[in-house]
DNA sequence: TATCTGGAACGAAGC
DNA sequence: TTGCTTCGTTCCAGA
């Protein structure tokens, strides 16, 4: 959120050209504007430029602890690497690549923005820098302002955390967190928020040298951004009126509208060519300047905004030209809603909570705070005392994992490897697909649960420390973009008797975040009792300024779990994995088709063998259809299998594989299909592989479950469902993992240090070292991917080949992966789709000096990912041994597969996704137009 | 009694 | 503009 600006992400700047090109560009902001914008959408060429965290970033070394020698204004466009590729229907290959633009995932640390380091500008002691949220308040030495053209800070308000466990939490959408809303949450990204930029390693790194700005603000800690907003997340929900419950007066969009319950006027409208679309993108919010008050954000009026097609370039130039013209003193009261400024004055006072004890227990970071802390809970009460509700504290605690001491750890809306190292981060039980989530008004719908009737759990191997870590628990998004916080829940503790498992709410970038302890006598291992999902009212989070999503039909989400381990050196390596996705509404839950497991995943292109689906909603009237696609996204055949209506029950269905369009196909071809109740009520796209004919099939066991299905004889083989596989307890598949190109040391073998399964780790891998990040991430524009593309949208590879079962059917997908560092699995995973290649402070970025591969979106990477996808996706896929990849010898596969198979980068076939996204898509392509006009 | 769940009503948006 | 459908949100009731 706010504080984003954290001299670490000046490192970006830092870059020769960048810097210069920054610097040209202020001179002419207001003349060039125009190319500002290109730059920011187009991820221009600047590729060297873009990757902020690459060795580049000499920001790093010193960030923390050294002033800046020089103001330093620079503009540097940083290309998302892999976003694109996953849109199949991209006009706009850089749909996703402006980062900063899209909250929705472009990697904050690519998007392009305008960074303004004031040296002694202001004195040390006015410049209170807050960590965001976070309550840490830091007088900065430099005042840096960071302007991040398109997208603005808030992903969400921080308000909209709804308190802890209770109940009768407030929505984050009350009216005072509206102020912040209109921002979209860059904070955490990487741009805006140095301290999280991978790049940098906290403790010193020598390497940072280079970079100017890394001594920015120092101000004590790389956390606190000058600019910072105010707002803490915390603070926000403690500030809103209460509300009473079930009365929806206070979300903006019945204020707005006077309407009805869903937000009347106030709710959004989805044109994209309407502007109405374009409010929500407003203005670049962050004030340069630190501004005592608290509110961090640059102030430009919706009507200015949305005059300007260009809203992210534009506002974010126009924030630009404000700071500058106001010494980085920015009028918050302008341009600012109401509700907003007044939210934001409400906050003020906040500031000073925000330097609690308890947030600087957990570390540097300032962004991490607690609420829950026992030392926070005081504060709290005294200030916010009215109207507020406080959670209790869980009564459970464990030792303080020092994991946060990292200054600079990764925003959320980064994508992580699952493994690194030695180590991976499991899910070793996923969450039921379907988890009605409750909104502010209900009552909790308790904690997430498994299919097995248990709950979620989530392992780490390879951690032989005997200091406890913490789990990072919070809800994100499952659509085909990148994995970020969803906008539109929030992870919900849940306490009780039933609940086992310790956990305190923390605030990060308006995103609520669950923190678990993971204990070395638990084996790093962590039951996930005590989440739940919280639901926001679209209308409130999509007035928010800066916001992009829509809430409309995006109900489902994923839960995305990270760890952050120190390193002797100082360093902290960051894991993350991402459930399988869960589908949130209750009238999805009821009505959508829903495919949870397969008893194949690939056969003959023969067909004509039965296979059993296991799932939930099944009707007499679904039908099953399989659908290949091109990696433009069109459609390539699309048949509709013959279903034994006779078998269907409401959990099974048997249909017959219909044969594949081209019988004499020399490897795999991976389809999809999914299962269709109706218009508009499909299930997601399950994988399956089409194998040529002589390949042998080796099946893999049944599980016990399904054992006895046999109607058809078949044997049902868990599916990942989203990205990722799910694993059958018997024969776990291992995901693929993929890792960003190597450019990390492999993890270790399974054997070694990992259960026999790996379920759901997902895809991620990459690598963290800097020198890999700056190859990685300045992925060519190119990489903006043909419209439609379906290479995976990042690049990842396979994380850990070694992870890969040398027993586990999956093997081939290690095989895959071995060969090709970046393996485009993670089509499956649900987990970060693109993983910015931060290992911040990783040690290994010597290890790999690849690491260019691993670049979301790198051009290299995108052929290679597709040359091996068919192998990849049928790996993982087919986790069974059935995959063809597996059965096939490692060189035969690649060449033809690229022309075969096409991978789909998504899954979301649903319909829901698909009008997001559609819409999105359209708003872009919009905007793109403008720009280039 | 409080919490969890399932179901459904209500109203607005979308078609 | 109207009517129907879809969806989000709130409310109710039972376990």
């Amino acid at each position: 959120m706010q504080d984003t600006f954290s001299p670490s992400v000046r490192p970006n700047f830092g870059f020769g050209a960048g810097a210069g090109k920054a610097r040209g560009l202020l001179t002419s902001l207001t003349t060039d504007m125009k190319s500002a914008e290109e730059d920011a959408y187009n991820y221009t060429p600047n590729v060297s430029l873009a990757l902020p965290l690459g060795m580049g970033n000499p920001c790093l070394p010193t960030q923390y602890h050294t002033l800046q020698s020089s103001p330093v204004i620079s503009v540097s466009s940083c290309h998302q690497t892999g976003y694109d590729l996953q849109n199949e229907n991209h006009p706009v290959s850089g749909y996703y690549l402006p980062q900063g633009l899209r909250p929705n995932g472009a990697p904050a640390l690519e998007s392009p923005r305008i960074e303004i380091t004031a040296y002694s500008q202001y004195p040390e002691n006015e410049v209170e820098e807050s960590r965001g949220e976070d309550h840490i308040i830091k007088r900065g030495v430099n005042s840096i302002v960071t302007l991040t053209l398109p997208n603005a800070d808030g992903y969400r308000d921080p308000s909209s955390l709804s308190p802890a466990s209770s109940v009768s939490s407030r929505s984050c959408n009350s009216d005072a967190s509206s102020y912040e809303s209109g921002f979209y949450n860059y904070d955490n990204s990487p741009q805006n928020s140095p301290w999280q930029s991978p790049c940098v390693s906290p403790r010193g790194s020598s390497s940072l040298l280079s970079c100017p700005h890394a001594a920015g603000p120092a101000t004590g800690s790389p956390h606190h951004s000058p600019s910072t907003s105010p707002q803490i997340g915390a603070m926000a929900e403690e500030v809103w009126p209460a509300q009473p419950r079930g009365s929806r007066p206070n979300s903006p969009s019945c204020s707005g509208s006077g309407g009805g319950n869903t937000g009347g006027i106030g709710k959004r409208k989805y044109s994209f060519n309407g502007s109405s679309y374009h409010q929500t993108y407003c203005s670049p919010i962050q004030s340069p300047t630190p501004s005592p008050h608290g509110s961090p954000r640059v102030s430009v009026t919706d009507e200015n905004w949305l005059a300007n097609t260009n809203q992210y370039t534009n506002s974010a130039i126009v924030a630009a030209i404000n700071a500058l013209t106001t010494d980085g003193v920015v009028d918050m009261g302008e341009g600012i809603p109401i509700k907003t400024r007044k939210t934001m004055l409400d906050l003020t006072p906040s500031m000073s909570l925000k330097v609690e004890p308890g947030c600087e227990e957990l570390g540097p970071d300032g962004e991490l705070c607690h609420e829950d802390y026992p030392s926070h809970l005081g504060l709290k009460k005294e200030n916010y005392g009215g109207g507020f509700l406080d959670v209790p504290q869980h009564p459970f605690s464990w030792p303080k994992p020092k994991t946060y001491l990292s200054p600079s750890l990764p925003a959320l809306d980064w994508q992580l490897p699952s493994c690194s190292g030695p180590y991976n981060l499991q899910i070793e039980v996923q969450p039921k697909s379907h988890h009605r989530a409750h909104y502010e008004t209900e009552g909790s719908r308790g904690a997430v649960k498994a299919l097995s009737g248990g709950h979620p759990v989530v392992q780490l191997y390879g951690y032989m420390e005997s200091e406890p870590l913490t789990l990072q628990l919070f809800i994100g998004t499952a659509d085909d973009r990148l994995l970020r916080p969803h906008a539109f829940y929030q992870v919900h503790r849940i306490t009780g008797k039933t609940v086992s498992t310790a956990s305190h709410e923390v605030m990060q970038s308006n995103t609520k975040i669950l923190e678990i302890p993971l204990l070395p006598e638990n084996n790093m291992r962590a039951i996930i009792d005590c989440a739940g999902i919280l639901k926001l009212r679209n209308s409130d989070i999509e007035l928010r300024k800066g916001e992009t999503d829509i809430g409309r039909k995006n109900t489902r989400v994923r839960l995305v779990f990270r760890v952050h381990i120190n390193q002797p050196n100082d360093r902290t390596v960051s894991l993350q994995v991402a459930s399988n996705p869960i589908e949130c509404s209750q009238r999805s839950a009821q009505e959508l088709p829903l495919v949870e497991k397969q008893s194949m995943n690939s056969y003959p292109a023969t067909g004509g063998k039965m296979m059993l689906l296991s799932g939930l909603n099944f009707l007499p009237e679904s039908k099953v259809v399989f659908v290949e696609k091109a990696q433009d996204g069109h459609h390539l055949w699309e048949t509709e299998a013959k279903v034994d209506k006779d078998s269907i029950k409401s959990s099974t269905l048997v249909v017959e594989i219909p044969p594949y369009r081209n019988q004499r196909i020399s490897s795999s071809v991976q389809v999809n299909f999914y299962v269709c109740n109706g218009k508009r009520k499909r299930s997601q796209y399950q994988r399956f592989t089409y194998l040529p004919p002589n390949v042998p099939i080796i099946k893999t066991e049944p599980t016990d479950e399904y054992d006895s299905l046999g109607t058809v004889g078949l044997s049902i083989h868990s599916k990942p469902f989203y990205g990722q596989p799910r694993l059958a307890p018997i024969m776990p598949v291992t995901e693929p993992d993929t890792c960003l190109v190597g450019s990390y040391p492999s993890c270790p073998p399974r054997h070694a240090v990992m259960p026999p399964s790996s379920p759901s780790s997902s895809p991620t891998l990459h690598d963290l070292s800097p020198v890999a990040y700056s190859k990685c991430l300045p992925n060519s524009p190119t990489h903006a991917a043909p419209p439609g593309t379906m290479v995976p949208p990042i690049q990842e590879t396979p994380c850990c080949p070694s992870l890969a079962h040398p027993s586990s059917p999956d093997h081939n997908s290690s095989l895959g992966m071995l060969h090709s560092q970046g393996s485009p699995n993670h089509l499956n995973s649900p987990g970060p789709q693109g993983y910015h290649h931060s290992i911040y402070a990783n040690s290994s970025s010597s290890s790999s000096p690849v690491s260019q591969p691993s670049t979301p979106g790198g051009p290299a990477e995108s052929s290679f990912v597709q040359a091996y996808s068919p192998s990849q996706s049928a790996s993982n896929s087919a986790p069974d041994g059935e995959s063809a990849p597996s059965l096939l010898p490692e060189d035969a596969a690649p060449p033809s597969m690229a022309i075969t198979v096409k991978q789909e980068p998504q899954e979301l076939d649903q319909m829901y996704l698909d009008d997001v996204n559609e819409i999105i898509r359209n708003d872009l392509s919009t905007i793109s137009v403008h720009t280039h006009a």
